[in-house]
DNA sequence: AACCAGGCTCTCC
DNA sequence: GGAGAGCATGGT
């Protein structure tokens, strides 16, 4: 077990960090959270005067919170942008996490037209029924392991209507086709992902974002929708045109400090 | 009891 | 390409 000490508590805030919808295996658990991403796990807490992350995989963990990106720099380059002030102060401590493609994936087909609280519940049950047993825990089951689930199983953990498109999506995603993914522009991994069954424009902005550290997206859902359109005609679509071209490479960043500001704003009805 | 949730697919135009 | 219906489930 190692432990990572991060010193400047300005650096990561653990509550905006997992709270803010880009991850949905973690609880609350002693003075922090336990957060599971794979087979792994991790203790992250707040110690006082720094934060704390223990496991058995610090490495795995160091790169999952990002923390090797110098997001001081980041958040200059975004301040010109006034608009963002308030967001941005609200989700000061918020990071991408760089999370696994493949779970990814089968998280945010679940979460289409769901809420937080019930997402995190329908992927707890798919990993208590097909992942490892890790001892206190249950990993993300490997795409083989899912290979073994029918359609009748996915809406046995609660997937409702999109248990046939977890399952094909299943099918779909072969360890090629995710790690072709890597070298591709953004673009055309967002064309492929298009193409899996459940995977739709928001669905695979997330990935891209949460899965593939594509900051160059901005996935459009219910909230931002709320949050950002103008008037009667703006769609999703538009709207999300309007912002990947206005924060061009830090998009994927300012959207999440839009959704983040929005949610603890008005409404946010769970945990 | 309608409405909503990190929307998508399918059909019809 | 864009608009509309239908979709499981659980919470307000």
């Amino acid at each position: 077990m190692g432990t990572i000490t991060i010193f400047d508590k300005s650096e990561l805030s653990l509550a905006d960090t997992l709270e803010c919808g880009q991850v949905f295996r973690y609880r609350a658990y002693g003075k922090g959270y336990e957060v599971f991403s794979l087979d792994k796990r991790a203790y992250a807490y707040d110690d006082g005067d720094c934060i704390k992350i223990e496991s058995a995989d610090t490495e795995y963990f160091g790169h999952y919170f990002d923390l090797y990106r110098d997001y001081r720099a980041v958040r200059a380059s975004l301040s010109e942008f006034s608009e963002l002030g308030t967001a941005m102060e609200c989700g000061k401590g918020i990071r991408l996490l760089r999370q696994d493609p493949f779970e990814m994936m089968i998280s945010f087909i679940v979460s289409a037209n769901n809420n937080i609280p019930r997402i995190k519940k329908i992927i707890e049950a798919i990993c208590d029924m097909a992942g490892k047993n890790m001892g206190e825990y249950r990993a993300f089951p490997t795409r083989d392991e899912l290979l073994g689930m029918t359609e009748a199983d996915f809406a046995a953990c609660g997937a409702g209507y999109r248990a046939p498109y977890l399952a094909a999506a299943v099918r779909t995603a072969s360890e090629e086709f995710i790690r072709e993914l890597a070298p591709l522009p953004t673009e055309e991994v967002r064309k492929r992902l298009l193409s899996v069954s459940g995977i739709g424009p928001k669905v695979a902005d997330c990935i891209l974002l949460f899965g593939l550290a594509r900051w160059d997206t901005f996935p459009v859902d219910t909230w931002m929708i709320k949050a950002l359109k103008e008037s009667d005609s703006d769609t999703g679509k538009k709207i999300r045109a309007r912002y990947l071209e206005k924060y061009g490479r830090f998009a994927g960043l300012a959207q999440q400090y839009i959704f983040h500001w929005k949610r603890n704003t008005e409404g946010k009805t769970d945990d």
